[in-house]
RNA sequence: CAGGGAUUAGCUCAGACCGGCAGAGCGCCGCACUUGGACUGCGGAGGUCGGAGGUUCAAAUCCUCCAUCCCUGACCA
């Protein structure tokens, strides 16, 4: 329906198990403690390169994809334009907008050979006012949002958790240039909406709660914070929060008002971490809707205003020839520490349950008596089926026992399996399995192929 | 960064207190048996015991230093 952006995405390829790399673990390493961590690992998913450091591998790699495909869509559906700032960075930006020094220890810095000073970005403010004063000068020009998907660092005293708290860490990051406060603040409404879509499509409800605007700044803040036992957060909230869905309406990212109107409906209501929490306002909520949680944060929004465009320099001349410093917000996805957040949603005792909209693989396909004839011709057949259709089946053609084999599916989480095995092939029927609800159903595979290319129907128009 | 713990086979861990031939389960390879929930049996490969130094006839084991990883806390997308 919309173009995006696709040099990051990655074109879904079905794979036979047998040809694949998925090294999983049937005991958990012992330095995971969080259930996401323990089934990034055992699903073969990421390998810890060194603390707070992980190699991808491709069944982790695929989902991580898939997220940042969904943040693409979803940012430039809202009219954020695409872009790619460096890892590295000099530290003479830094200097200007005052935050190396401020930035502390957190900050990772490198000399290079010249002895230059560098340092890995663990934000991109300074980058982007950089870019942004260099090439714009004019009210004409804006508003104007550009955001990119890159690799940060901060070097966490501790890391931990896996992907949740790693020192390099995959993030959008957006940044809004407006010619006024309330130009900005629409844009920062623009962002919560986009924000909160994002989350849907990805099977998460995460709720804005105000937010503390800590090294970054800014007057107007929210996080994002997904509810799970595992959460880093303390969270203060009024239940009525929860009830809120965006769901399918339609929105006009140009249109102020209707911005604004989401904007209140989903932040109107007590929403706090620990960080703002306010036990006076808490107490005015009926009790029966108080409720105390712990959160993920997956994103945050802000509207920092002229902070560093006044530090930098990046103005723009208005209507009347005057010089204004531009009015910016920055806005942030972590996208890698998704993946553990929606697993800390979304698992049971023997696995991963992802949802359609980010699994790896559109669904199983276990043969339950590799080398019977008729059992082989039947899988091979639903798997080239499937993939006429465009979808992404994984095809678990190994020698192994139909034990093993359920194990792993229901470890790696795919939505929906389908049971192939000489005693259903007797009746002609093949068994489709959902994973969320471990509910069977007996058909014909056609049947079978045909119900999973409906599950996926709605999600191939986008 | 403070406090604590760990490091022995690919993974999970015994062995260390009391120095004396390097171990188990799972995984891996081969064979057999099996094929609807990590089945069973037989055979096999795989470790300079995190690194350096020291004590000793002899060190995985005792001592010193270093490195890495993990936990609790403070910090943090």
């Amino acid at each position: 329906m919309i173009a995006y952006f696709s040099a990051n995405h990655f074109p879904e390829i079905p794979m036979r198990l047998s040809r694949y790399f998925l090294p999983v673990l049937k005991e958990t390493p012992s330095e995971a403690q969080i259930v996401s961590h323990r089934y990034m690992l055992r699903a073969g998913m990421i390998k810890q390169a060194s603390a707070g450091i992980y190699s991808w591998l491709p069944l982790g790699f695929k989902v991580l994809k898939k997220i940042e495909n969904i943040v693409h869509e979803e940012q430039q559906r809202a009219g954020h334009i695409p872009m790619l700032m460096p890892t590295i960075q000099s530290a003479d930006l830094w200097r200007e907008s005052g935050r190396y020094d401020d930035y502390g220890e957190e900050m990772l810095r490198i000399t290079d050979r010249h002895n230059r000073d560098m340092l890995y970005g663990p934000t991109n403010e300074e980058l982007i006012t950089d870019i942004f004063r260099a090439h714009v000068g004019s009210y004409k020009d804006l508003p104007l949002t550009l955001y990119h998907i890159q690799w940060k660092f901060r070097d966490e005293i501790r890391p931990r958790f896996g992907v949740m708290r790693g020192r390099e860490f995959y993030m959008k990051d957006g940044y809004n240039f407006d010619v006024s406060k309330d130009a900005a603040l629409h844009a920062y409404n623009r962002h919560l909406v986009s924000y909160l879509r994002s989350y849907e499509r990805m099977g998460l409800q995460a709720i804005p709660m105000r937010a503390d605007g800590g090294p970054i700044g800014g007057d107007y803040t929210h996080e994002f914070l997904v509810l799970a036992d595992t959460g880093e957060s303390e969270v203060f909230y009024d239940s009525a929060v929860t009830d809120l869905t965006f769901g399918d309406r339609d929105i006009d990212y140009d249109d102020v008002a209707q911005c604004q109107a989401v904007l209140e409906e989903f932040t109107s209501r007590y929403a706090r971490t620990d960080e703002t929490h306010d036990e006076a306002l808490f107490n005015a909520i009926p009790e029966d809707r108080r409720r105390t949680a712990r959160g993920i944060e997956v994103g945050q929004i802000f509207y920092f205003g002229t902070k560093y465009s006044e530090a930098m320099g990046a103005t723009v001349q208005t209507a009347d020839g005057k010089s204004v410093p531009v009015h910016m917000g920055s806005h942030g996805i972590g996208v890698s520490r998704l993946l553990g957040a929606i697993i800390e949603a979304s698992h049971d005792d023997k696995g991963i349950i992802w949802p359609e909209s980010v699994t790896p693989f559109h669904c199983g396909i276990v043969n339950l008596k590799q080398g019977d004839a008729e059992a082989d011709a039947a899988c091979d057949a639903l798997y080239q089926s499937l993939t006429a259709l465009g979808l992404d089946p994984l095809y678990d053609d190994r020698s192994e026992r139909a034990g093993g084999k359920f194990a792993t599916m229901d470890l790696i989480g795919l939505p929906w399996r389908i049971t192939v095995g000489p005693r259903g092939l007797k009746n002609g029927v093949v068994e489709l399995t959902s994973r969320r609800t471990g509910e069977s159903e007996e058909m014909t595979p056609e049947m079978a192929v045909e119900k999973v290319a409906k599950i996926y129907a709605p999600r191939a128009s986008m």
